[in-house]
RNA sequence: GGCCCGUUCGUCUAUCGGUUAGGACACCAGGUUUUCAACCUGGUAAGAGGGGUUCGACUCCCCUACGGGCUGCCA
């Protein structure tokens, strides 16, 4: 029997290979954590997973040297616990008194059993903390945090949480027009599709124009058409934000109606004059508009928004899936305009409206909405309708880790299309950046659909990285059939304005297509390594091919040539001429590749000579032969 | 200024109170070879800083630093 890891003092070289080959002992001491962690991963099932290599090549060799972990890593989903819980799993404060009126804003602080009646020593601090003992009747919380919870403390409990409840998801993706659809929209909707798709549910496009100024047709029409070939489809037709209007005035009214809006006549002065007074007193900004209490037969005949009344006391406090629990102070919230003096809606009262009427059970957005969240929880509580689930997600960064923009070249979606990336690989890329599913990084659209979920979100920004992005989808390229890429290519090359493929390029491309796409990691690449299928005789040589066709190596292709006209087109078969060729000059396969290569292609950087073979075909192969011989 | 969010190898991340902190991309070295790739083998490389709680902290708490968001009759 082998040591086992406990056993050694080992090197990283042996670190390594114990990983690799090492079996997994139960006879170590109890104490030997690669033992414990070894039992923890025993636990879990093997899933089948796609492995590039296995599936290309299948060579039982390589399997040999395959991670031992990564095949019986214990999913996310399967984890007994962790901040990655979905709330609705994640115990809100472990042994919380149900009584206790008071909760720590984000996690409760753990103390031992026998710390009852102490001070926490953890925080002893200003912060609210619920102490965690076995004897709730001597909860003890801290002197400043007495403040009752008062009605208005409003907590956006997720519809999803309440069992009774359970609705088909719906989510949405609600871009604003003003230019072309971002890689970071790009992602949010991504997420919401995958999200939907993968639970049997909806996904729902609704275009947020309410801003006419700055709205254009063209932005709608790049966003769909980014959307399209990304490959993410929304259910029903794409609805315009700015055409539910009258709706949305209409709810501005009944809060009116309701008591929980009002109407303020302050002009742009008054509030200016207002913050500036406050800035000087060092007081908050906030507008507190004198119209909130204001009887209405005061009203005086002038142009007036329609406010929010929002809760002055407590907190509104969002369960927000990625965020966990954030609570804003209601002091900290003002009362925001709902309609506009012009009488149109504001974004704010616009998406709670129009995501209630849509049904809309999930909102998944950039993390820059997260205080929004607050403000809108307060409108769906003035309404009385069911508050979404929220998850807000981290935005991209570039890669130099700063906010996204145009100085980081490629940020809207389309040029990404124009450089060839397969959309395949681009979702697969978008999905993993900021999202994980263990050690998965390669993983096909189903995989994914299964795997996502809202926990797996990390909290961090995260940044582009090309080169990832170009293996993965190198990978994709790989993995795909040579007959679903034909047209995706067709697709790349009319989006990067190159020309059309003729009937016989695309018959060409379709034969080599076998090797080309083990070797490219873009439609670009696949491109530029396609080129000798693509361009027909007479063939221009560059520099290099040209120097490669010395007088000599013409004659060899001389000889080579009658050779070739005898071979069986069979790889074997000519692989076993040019060697016969190659030894008989008493030089090596490498020799004759050279000029062969230039003879075919015109340049020395191509596939492999056989494959280049193969894919023209006798005639064409030996014609170019032809032509380049002395 | 106020409020809110974040910080593990260069990058994306795993672990989520006990691991020798794991994987992937990138990088370096070696191998294979018919050029370029691909592929194979090995390697370098991380818990922002400081306190606290704990037998034990990357993991829980606090402070600081840095980054980000919101603070509009923009979305």
């Amino acid at each position: 029997m082998r040591p086992h890891a406990c056993q050694q003092k080992a090197t990283s070289r042996q670190r390594h290979q114990r990983r690799q080959k090492l079996p997994r002992l139960g006879s170590c001491p109890p104490q030997c954590h690669a033992n414990q962690r070894d039992q923890r991963h025993r636990a879990v099932d093997q899933r089948p997973r796609l492995d590039r290599r296995q599936k290309i090549r299948p060579d039982p060799q390589r399997q040999r040297h395959r991670h031992p972990q990564r095949q019986i890593h214990p999913r996310p989903d399967q984890r007994s616990a962790g901040r990655r819980q979905p709330a609705e799993q994640r115990p809100r404060h472990a042994g919380a008194h149900p009584d206790t009126a008071f909760a720590h804003p984000r996690r409760a602080h753990r103390i031992r059993d026998d710390a009852v009646g102490q001070v926490c020593h953890a925080c002893f601090s200003a912060r609210p903390c619920l102490r965690i003992t076995p004897k709730p009747s001597r909860l003890m919380v801290s002197e400043r945090l007495t403040r009752p919870m008062s009605d208005t403390t409003a907590q956006a409990r997720p519809a999803e949480d309440r069992p009774s409840q359970a609705r088909p998801v719906v989510t949405r993706f609600a871009p604003s027009p003003t230019g072309y659809l971002h890689i970071g929209g790009a992602r949010t909707a991504l997420f919401n599709w995958i999200y939907a798709r993968g639970r049997g549910g909806k996904f729902l496009l609704r275009i947020e124009d309410t801003d006419r100024d700055r709205s254009t047709p063209e932005a709608t029409a790049a966003i769909l058409k980014g959307l399209t070939w990304l490959g993410l489809d929304w259910d029903g037709e794409a609805v315009s934000q700015f055409a539910g209007r009258d709706r949305h005035a209409e709810v501005a009214r009944e809060m009116l109606a309701r008591g929980n809006a009002y109407k303020c006549f302050a002009t742009q002065d008054d509030i200016e004059s207002f913050r500036e007074a406050a800035r000087a007193e060092g007081r908050s900004t906030l507008y507190q508009s004198p119209w909130r209490d204001v009887d209405p037969a005061r009203h005086p005949d002038a142009p007036y928004v329609i406010r929010l009344k929002a809760p002055r006391e407590g907190a509104t406090v969002i369960d927000d899936q990625v965020q966990g629990e954030v609570t804003f102070r209601n002091d900290q919230l003002d009362d925001m305009v709902c309609l506009r003096s012009d009488g149109t809606p504001t974004y704010m009262l616009a998406v709670v409206v129009d995501d209630h009427d849509m049904g809309v059970t999930h909102v998944i957005r950039g993390d820059d909405h997260l205080t929004n969240a607050a403000r809108q929880v307060q409108i769906y509580h003035a309404m009385g309708w069911d508050v979404p689930v929220f998850a807000h997600i981290p935005l991209i960064h570039g890669p130099d880790g700063k906010k996204l923009s145009k100085r980081h070249g490629a940020v809207g979606l389309e040029e990404y299309q124009a450089m060839g990336y397969p959309a395949a690989g681009m979702r697969n890329y978008l999905t993993r950046l900021g999202w994980s599913h263990g050690d998965d990084e390669f993983f096909t659209d189903s995989q994914a659909r299964e795997w996502f979920d809202l926990g797996g979100i990390g909290r961090a920004p995260a940044r582009l990285d090309f080169k990832k992005l170009e293996n993965l989808c190198g990978q994709h390229i790989a993995a795909s059939a040579d007959a679903e890429l034909l047209p995706e290519i067709e697709a790349y090359l009319s989006a990067a304005g190159l020309p059309a493929l003729t009937e016989t390029q695309r018959d060409g491309l379709l034969r080599g297509m076998y090797c080309l796409k083990e070797r490219a990691k873009t439609f670009t690449d696949l491109i530029e390594k396609a080129r000798f299928v693509l361009v027909s005789r007479p063939l221009d040589l560059d520099e290099k091919a040209e120097k490669a066709l010395d007088p000599v190596s013409r004659g060899i292709l001389m000889e080579l040539t009658p050779q070739m006209q005898n071979a069986s087109w069979t790889r074997n078969d000519l692989e076993a001429t040019v060697a016969a060729v190659a030894e008989a000059r008493g030089m090596g396969l490498g020799k004759l590749a050279g000029p062969l290569r230039a003879a075919l292609a015109g340049r020395t950087v191509t596939p492999s000579v056989f494959d280049m073979m193969l894919t023209l075909g006798r005639e064409e192969t030996l014609a170019r032969l032809v032509d380049q011989a002395a």
